[in-house]
DNA sequence: TCGAGGCGGCAATGGTATTCTCCCAATTGG
DNA sequence: CCAATTGGGAGAATACCATTGCCGCCTCGA
């Protein structure tokens, strides 16, 4: 189980595809360029300024790129953001990998999971790792994303939940946890787990907020029969 | 325990307070009409539209009241929707009042709590309850708004938490759950079933959804012996 | 009756996304 | 090597909205 890199559908970026589609074969290379740059300004308008509400013309001046390329590549502020958010999920995939497959004991592996995807959307005080964004934004961009385009949301998080999916999966088949179904059991962690740390913002008190820990507690206890 | 309308901090609602304050103290009654006249004209815009996403030209018009006025009463739209919001939340608040206290047992409380609480953001297909508006426009804004004025959201959830804090409490008194702190439990539940109901948004396939009822299970198991 | 504040009507401003138009410069085919 | 085609830069023009400003009426209290 668990594979390197098993994204279900291909491992070609989606948003790379959509922008490249939109030119000449021949030019692909050109053009995948021209779009990762627009791509980096944004990452760093992003990081720099703590949300997503800069303006495309900062975007523009900041990639050193023409207003009119932009609508080439993107069909709107919308499509780059949705770009973004892809992008961040692929970086967080292989993140929560990583953490996962240091596990063997599937309990184990699921524990790490769940407390990796908590802390995913957190600003990490600790010093990101090299070329990783800041996840804040993007994770408060989201869920208006879920609200306006669910299906490109799921999309886009494919990668991650298909690997909650097989964690389950394989908990299941020990017999560590007992779930009719494995999909549903998959997708009530995964909603439990992020919006958990969704809804810590509803809590001023830093010391009334929910832990990762706890929440996958919670979770743990209610996977055991099912 | 669970007293009649016992909403924690006074019952005058929220929004009528902070538009009246901005009329002279004699006027109030008109000033409160006034108001009300741009909450019903909201209301029956977002009913129609099923989104939140009307403009103020056209709350004015069909309020036939005046953009001044408008700018009198509320600081913006934000704090319209607010209002919208707040005014939801206690309709919903008195709703699940209701289908609790027609329980005794504790555990059941908390389940016709849970459940209700779960649809509540369900577009009922069943004709409403004359006077109940479309809340599905209401709980998607309340993501944006979560995002950007977390106090205000949690200052409008106050009853709907209010009531389920003493519904876990009295669960807990009677020995059927074994929670260490309440108010993280009562947290842990409302996200839960909340954001269950907005995860469901992103899975496709009717038949894969969460229901009340299994989300409910899950936090049930998630209470016994935290 | 007089004066001031409440309020309707509406034009003006400001911030953004998105589209349009013009033009240059490089590529390419003859 | 030249001219036609086209990708792409600059930025003006549009389209929306929210929000503010300004003018003048009209009412209500003194």
């Amino acid at each position: 189980m668990a594979e390197a890199g098993a994204t279900p559908e291909g491992t070609e970026p989606a948003w790379r595809q959509r922008a490249v589609s939109r030119s000449l074969d021949s030019a692909r290379s050109r053009a995948e360029k021209r779009a990762q740059r627009f791509l980096d300004a944004a990452f760093e308008l992003m990081d720099e300024k703590g949300s997503t509400e800069f303006t495309i013309q900062e975007v523009i001046d900041r990639s050193g790129q023409s207003l009119r390329g932009f609508y080439q590549y993107f069909d709107g502020k919308d499509e780059l953001l949705l770009a973004l958010f892809e992008e961040t999920v692929r970086e967080s995939t292989d993140d929560i990998r990583e953490v996962v497959d240091a596990e063997t004991e599937p309990l184990a592996r699921l524990h790490a999971y769940a407390i990796r995807l908590h802390e995913w959307c957190e600003p990490p005080d600790k010093p990101r790792k090299r070329g990783a964004h800041n996840r804040r934004p993007i994770s408060e961009f989201m869920v208006q994303l879920a609200v306006n385009h669910p299906e490109r949301v799921k999309g886009a998080m494919e990668p991650v939940s298909f690997l909650l999916l097989e964690l389950v999966q394989d908990a299941a088949r020990a017999n560590l946890i007992s779930v009719p179904d494995a999909r549903r059991a998959a997708a009530l962690v995964q909603q439990t787990v992020m919006y958990s740390w969704f809804g810590n913002r509803l809590i001023q008190n830093p010391r009334m907020r929910l832990s990762a820990e706890e929440t996958w507690e919670f979770c743990l206890r209610g996977l055991r029969s099912t």
